[in-house]
Parts: C-alpha cells; structure tokens; sequence
DNA sequence: AAATATCAACTGAAGGTTCAACTGAACTGT
DNA sequence: ACAGTTCAGTTGAACCTTCAGTTGATATTT
C-alpha cells in the first residue's frame, strides 16, 4: 500500500494544475462575457466562427466540429440564436442534407461588441501573465493533443485497449 | 480595416489551439470514464475529492470550490450520486449551517474501480504526449493563472476595468 | 434501377445546470 | 439582546445538453 495513485507526484502536480486552471479560465471569461453581452461563451464562440468564415457562413457539421459540440447540440444552441436574430439557415445548394448556418446583421453587430472585451479578458488571464516562450509551449503541447485527440470520433467501446492497454 | 484581431498571429494560434486541445481533452476523458464505469467526469471528480479526503469527508462549499462548480450546481450533482448511494450528507457539529459530503463504500469501490481507466487516459491522451520539460511549463502556467484565477469570485460588474482598462 | 447503407440534420424527452429566491445559522455593531 | 448582514446550503423553474430515434438525401452494391 501507500501506492494510491497511477502518475508520479510532478506529473500529478501539473495535471492537477491543468485541471484547475482550465476550469477556471472558463469560467472567469464565460462570466465576462455573459456579464458584457448577455451572451453565453459557447453562443460567442459560434458567432466568432461565423464572423471569420467567407460569407459569414459555415455547414453545421463543420460548426460542431469546429467547437467540439455534439450535432445536436449545435442545432439547439442555433435554433436558439436563430429565434434571437443572431443567425439564419439556409439550404446548401450542393448537397441537399447540407445546411449553412449564416450570421445576420445583428449577429455581426453583437459579435463586434462582444469581441474587444472578450479579447481583453484573453489578455489579462492569459497572454499578460504567460512569456513568449511559455505560450509557445502551451500552443505546441495543446495543438499536439488536439490533432492527436482530432477524428477520434465516438469510437465503438474497447477501443482503448488499442491506445492504451 | 484589415486589423481585424487583437492578438498578434501567434497568440492568436497559441491560444486556438489551447482553446480546442482544452475542449477535446475534456471530452475524450468524460466519453472513456462513462464507457468504462457509467459515470460522467462530474461524478468521478466529486469521488476523487473525497476519497483523497481524511475520512472521505469534505464540506459542499469546500467541495464545490474545489471543483470550480457552483454550490447549486454540487448540491444537485451530490443528492443525484446520494441517491445511488456512492455518497452521504452529515450534518456538520462545528457549524450548524454546514453540511459534510462523505463517500460510502460503494462510492469507494465505485471510484477505484474507475481510477485506473481514467489514469490511462490521462496517461495516454496528455502526459505520454509531452516531454518533462513541456509538462513542466504546462503546469507551472496553469497554476499560475488558477492562482489568479482563485477567490475572483462572482465580483461586481465593471471589475474589468481594474484589472483590464 | 432497386435495395441497402451511410450521412446531415432535426426532434422530443430525459437528464443536468443555472438562476433567483428562500431557509436557517452565524457574525457584526449597537 | 437586538436588528441587520452575511454565509451555507437547498429548492424549483427555466434553460441547456444529451440521447435515441426519425427524416430525407447521397453513396454503394447488386
């Protein structure tokens, strides 16, 4: 006994860090932005998307991968912003299931208020107190463990005996 | 027009990554830890809190804290795991207002049942991905901007201003 | 060309989280 | 001791996400 846990204590230590921190971060700029727009992170983060794609415009499957949600979940939180103006439907010429979700006029306007005082609160929890170097390193890791964690896509069960066991 | 952003590029790539590697991590280690043991992540790090805990007994606020979840949040999460009997509520005898979360065998069997699994994920997903040094600045920064991040509670609107403008 | 499988998206119900309001206990100042 | 305030936790309704199942469109196979 004594052997309670699986990692060594640095390990342990820096992924608990991890744990806490990311958790933090997320609720400190979901309560900015909430607080400044009225508007949840996740709604934010679907306008940013549309804000930055040619034609304000983007697939539905391509908008849930994008932000790691479920499809469900994208048409709920859409069906929403659509009832709020923020964003419209439209059909997808090419393929007849396709739908496009497209940001509207108000959606524009509510992102570009939203988008400065988001990015302030980047800035003062992250960027200001992270080196160079260290946010290097944190782009590199984050990046590696997301291509890696990328088209994984809902595995059949026992598929980490391939990973891991 | 043109300047369209308010990061420079690589902050700006630095900070996509953590912020999708974040949403991917999270996921992949909720989808492993409900196929090998029918419990969402929520519930396995409430276990975790308490097991680690002298006599698997933490007070909610603590609790919820810890968790960076909200009290109503925890107290729900708590009654929903009381009812399947991993968990119990005592009464605090130092403060009458205060209430204990205790893990009951079965929420110990429970959790070390799961720990294993979810080790290996984390084993898999993060810390064989990264070299000690990488792991190294990643927790360091990580607790950096929790530390920050910690006892920012719900403050009043405009606090940005301090700390921001 | 028909049958089958796969894919994009939607739907409704069930489950989980948030929000505001509430209870009762503990401090604070008078 | 009293009134007012703050604190720990709970409650229920509103809101959001998940899950399983459905629809209609595209691929694939024969």
């Amino acid at each position: 006994m004594g052997e309670r846990h699986a990692f060594d204590s640095d390990q342990r230590t820096a992924w608990r860090a991890y744990v806490r921190g990311s958790a933090l971060l997320r609720e400190a700029l979901n309560r900015d932005i909430e607080a400044q727009s009225g508007m949840s992170l996740n709604e934010y983060e679907v306008l940013e998307r549309l804000a930055e794609a040619p034609g304000g415009s983007v697939r539905m499957a391509a908008l849930a991968d994008g932000l790691v949600h479920s499809r469900s979940r994208l048409t709920h939180t859409v069906h929403r912003m659509e009832s709020r103006g923020l964003v419209e439907r439209r059909a997808c010429e090419a393929d007849g299931r396709g739908v496009y979700c497209v940001i509207t006029p108000l959606g524009e306007e509510t992102y570009d208020a939203a988008e400065p005082g988001h990015a302030a609160s980047v800035q003062a929890y992250v960027l200001d107190r992270l080196t160079p170097d260290e946010l290097d390193v944190l782009g590199r890791v984050m990046g590696r463990i997301a291509a890696d964690l990328s088209g994984e896509g809902t595995p059949r069960a026992g598929y980490l005996a391939e990973r891991v066991g």
